[in-house]
DNA sequence: GTGAAAGCGCTAACAC
DNA sequence: GTGTTAGCGCTTTCAC
């Protein structure tokens, strides 16, 4: 059996090979009758379109491209993080037809510019969904803008193109999980602050900040350690805090590696959580479920924002408007087994 | 700026547009004198095959698809798996400028094969690297092969395919672990045994025996008990274990889950890990190395393994030899801190 | 609303 | 070794 093609469609259903790609691409203009005919055609041939065909022909490939920095190509963890935004960016080409491509990248490499810009010519992506770090650094902006290639930004820092961004609330529910501790009874309650450079991260901090101060709480700067986001760096300042003559009673990590990486050292230290301390993180990634005790954390939609990006990518090219704006999907507080209490 | 086209090039390098397209590919019949020519244009042109047109006019895309069973579909940890394929498959594709797309689908799904038969005639992939337990469903494999599409099975229980399988030494990387146990002074060394069903996982009870015989110790039924892959099974089996009057002092579970859960008995009875017993897994999850103690455990080369059948899959193009047969790639020790010398 | 013609930029088959 | 000639199967104009 050799596969169908458009004009074996537009044969049987009696109608010009045009046709066929107006019912297959939903454009208007086709009779409903027609459209009927030609759906039927369609079924009875099997008939798929070829997407090398369709992206020839077309100015672009059905194709969105997702790109990430991956940890894992110099650090191991956080997979769940990756995961989880390829997971959202499918369910939304599935919808639409289109492929997903995945770019993991070295945000260190100097030249990324360039090696993206590679693969937006060879692959010519309908659309990009960069996700952060990458979102924040202009070089890599400046490049995929030169080439026109629509794309999304997620969690970008600041706000500088002209493109849609998705973001979380990461400042307002850090303030929200600060308040949660404070209502625990925490007066001390310090911060493993992430890599700067990472900008979303950042607000994390000035949420905790925030929401100190709408508890009532003082800010200190002595209760701000700061972390890279890895694992070790939250032994590290977890070994800070802890080893103080007055530590902190409770701790939240601007990430779950460093929060479990705090979890550890309580541990090794002597220190019952969530008993004598509270440990609260950010991202929500599997291994906050696994444990021991089960991390109270945040949770990002990272799924669903990356979901929204590829969508609003796929969508605007029907619509024609790009959105121009920043859209806000909102993360929750995940509260388990490692928060409780003050200790008397 | 528009796009350089292979005619450009071939018009500033003098030659004809099929000339051009042999050095691209890296075809023979070019004298090095032309193919300097041609690079150099290329050069100056900064030109970048269209992937598009090249897919149409091959009889394929230049593009692997990588299909796996997404556990986080309908459960949650193990991303590191899907990870670690992701990037083998990733270094052999960008090696020869081919494209990577992804397709986690579930393997309960009744349409599987109706679904990865769409997958296959819409992106008309080069060829396919399929993960277990896919690999090993006759389903899945037989309507592949109806395509004709080449594949390469990664960890298959049973060999029927003609295609390339890729396989780890699952039974005599399990009898090195089980030596290493028993060169640090352990007598009594048991097994928490695997899910029956799943060949690779029975192929490590046998390594176990294996390395208890090279070591000169004798194989006794009493120091094995049945578990099935689950956190639960190993509580369950650690229990059996830890509780007997003369209890183990090394414990080797088929999979880190079950090992894991072997270290949190322990840790409840009261019996420190390792100075009072020794525990090692295999697969090497994410949470290995995040227990405490972590745990010492076999390495899977997933990557590696994903890397050569993409590796294969891309080759067998030029060869146009099909390997016909199943590829080892060694797994490794990976000694942590939950094994140590026998308590005297 | 629908159709005809003209490519998209490359590779394949075969000539030379 | 190298060039020529046809398409690959669609989408895009632009007629009607």
């Amino acid at each position: 059996m050799t596969k169908a093609t458009i004009d074996d469609v537009a044969e049987l259903a009696g109608v010009s090979m045009k046709t066929v790609s107006r019912v297959v691409n939903q454009e208007p203009n086709v009779r409903a009758a027609t459209r009927e005919k030609v759906e039927a055609a369609i079924k009875t041939l099997s008939y798929r379109p070829n997407q090398s065909a369709r992206n020839l022909a077309s100015l672009h490939a059905h194709l969105i491209a997702l790109i990430y920095d991956d940890p894992s190509a110099y650090d191991i963890p956080s997979s769940g993080y990756v995961i989880r935004m390829q997971q959202g960016t499918l369910r939304a080409c599935r919808k639409a037809d289109y492929e997903l491509l995945i770019h993991p990248c070295n945000y260190r490499n100097k030249d990324l510019d360039t090696e993206i810009g590679a693969l937006i010519e060879q692959a010519r992506p309908a659309g990009i969904v960069l996700a952060a770090p990458l979102s924040n650094m202009s070089k890599i902006v400046r490049s995929i803008e030169a080439t026109g290639t629509p794309f999304v930004r997620l969690s970008p820092g600041a706000q500088r193109s002209k493109q849609l961004a998705i973001s979380t609330n990461d400042r307002e529910v850090s303030a929200e999980m600060t308040r949660y501790l404070a209502s625990l009874g925490h007066q001390r309650i310090a911060f493993i602050a992430g890599h700067k450079s990472h900008k979303a991260v950042a607000n994390r901090l000035l949420g905790y900040q925030d929401g100190l101060e709408q508890s009532g709480l003082r800010f200190s700067e002595d209760l701000v350690v700061q972390g890279d986001n890895s694992f070790g760096s939250g032994l590290e300042g977890a070994h800070k805090l802890l080893e103080r003559k007055t530590p902190p009673t409770a701790i939240f990590a601007a990430n779950d590696d460093m929060a479990v990486a705090t979890i550890r050292v309580a541990d090794s230290l002597g220190i019952k959580v969530p008993s004598q301390l509270s440990v609260a993180g950010f991202d929500d990634i599997a291994l906050a479920r696994q444990v021991f005790p089960s991390l109270t954390t945040i949770r990002q939609p990272l799924s669903k924002m990356s979901e929204r990006a590829a969508e609003s990518l796929i969508k605007g090219k029907n619509n024609g408007s790009s959105d121009t704006e920043v859209e806000i999907v909102p993360a929750t507080l995940m509260i388990r087994e490692s928060t409780g209490p003050t200790p008397d």
